[in-house]
DNA sequence: TGACTATATTCCACAAGTGGAATATACTTA
DNA sequence: TAAGTATATTCCACTTGTGGAATATAGTCA
């Protein structure tokens, strides 16, 4: 997955690890995450596959770069992946994993656990406002076509998704306080 | 991940290997998936940590079964696990990293692509009706207590989840039809 | 009787991702 | 001049998950 979303990168423009790891940083990594060293990683696998190719750019004041451009079959591969989606629906919610069993513990504890996740995803909201921004200023510099508008689709997707978790959260807050005062009086 | 979510399953009940397999295909299978292989793996992991025990149980007409049950190591670490949240938002959508790079490829064909995923929420929400009558029957044999209100909230983030998922391919489709008719007209 | 299904577990090669350390250059700032 | 920051890449041990094959028993159905 991660390796044709690098590919995808480079079919834009050809990029070092390090501006693809950025890139990443500011445009996909509210929807994937990746390590750096995973990103060196696929690069050279990238390499080896021949859907990339690196050539050694020296720099003064600067440590030597690697820039990495897609092949034709590289173009090939990224034709051939985006054509039929193998991975569906199949999505992992790490937080559902704990919601699933939160019955163990007190609904006081429950409470602040919702509290804390609620306070989240604000922070994450701001992060992908800068995002839609990142969008608009990349669009401009590459020569965008229709990029700009399947990246406004994920972005909208984040967008709902948001909003989506946010109206979750306090409805399960609503829940649990209606508990709390229930035993209170009871 | 997984292992914590076996130990919370042991924590119900003792079981095989067998029926945690089938428990997970009808609960928690819609935000997790794990392969047969995966879960026996685990349940070595649990017994290695010393988080769950296992006794053979001779059967008739059927091959001997393992039982496992968590133990109090178990159940501590079951209750760590679940007081503190590492995982945060971090989620994985391989749909959303193909969506990004669709720029390659014609409107049409991307027409198709959100078409055919739109197939696939449908039958997954079929999948999600099945789970909620499962929660209903699980309710009822364990002694569900607190237990069902959390069960309760990871379907209804799983419902949340499927409608807008729905919107938001509605609105994809929609966009690209403009296009298609755009593209014609001029 | 043969094929299929359900029960029940194990093993293996592999791919993917985590987390952190290590190395090196050069600019900035106190 | 020492510390910190930004640039740039590599390596390693480890965990997690995939996908499929292999093994074994017994009931059902045609």
């Amino acid at each position: 997955m991660l390796k044709h979303g690098i590919l995808g990168l480079l079919n834009y423009t050809a990029m070092t690890g390090y501006e693809i790891k950025e890139v990443f940083e500011n445009s996909l990594n509210y929807f994937w995450t990746a390590q750096t060293s995973q990103i060196y990683r696929e690069l050279q696998a990238l390499e080896k596959n021949g859907w990339a190719e690196s050539t050694l750019v020296e720099q003064t004041g600067k440590p030597d770069k690697k820039v990495f451009h897609i092949t034709d079959r590289g173009k090939e591969e990224l034709l051939r992946w985006l054509a039929y989606d193998e991975s569906g629906l199949a999505m992992r919610t790490p937080l559902l994993m704990k919601v699933f069993f939160l019955g163990e513990r007190s609904v006081e504890e429950n409470l602040d656990f919702f509290r804390g996740f609620r306070q989240m995803i604000a922070t994450y909201m701001e992060g992908l406002q800068m995002a839609t921004g990142n969008a608009e200023f990349y669009s401009n510099i590459i020569n965008a076509g229709q990029k700009a508008l399947y990246w406004d689709m994920t972005l909208d997707f984040g967008k709902r998704s948001m909003q989506m978790y946010l109206d979750w959260v306090d409805e399960c807050i609503k829940k649990l306080e209606t508990i709390k005062e229930t035993d209170i009086s009871g």
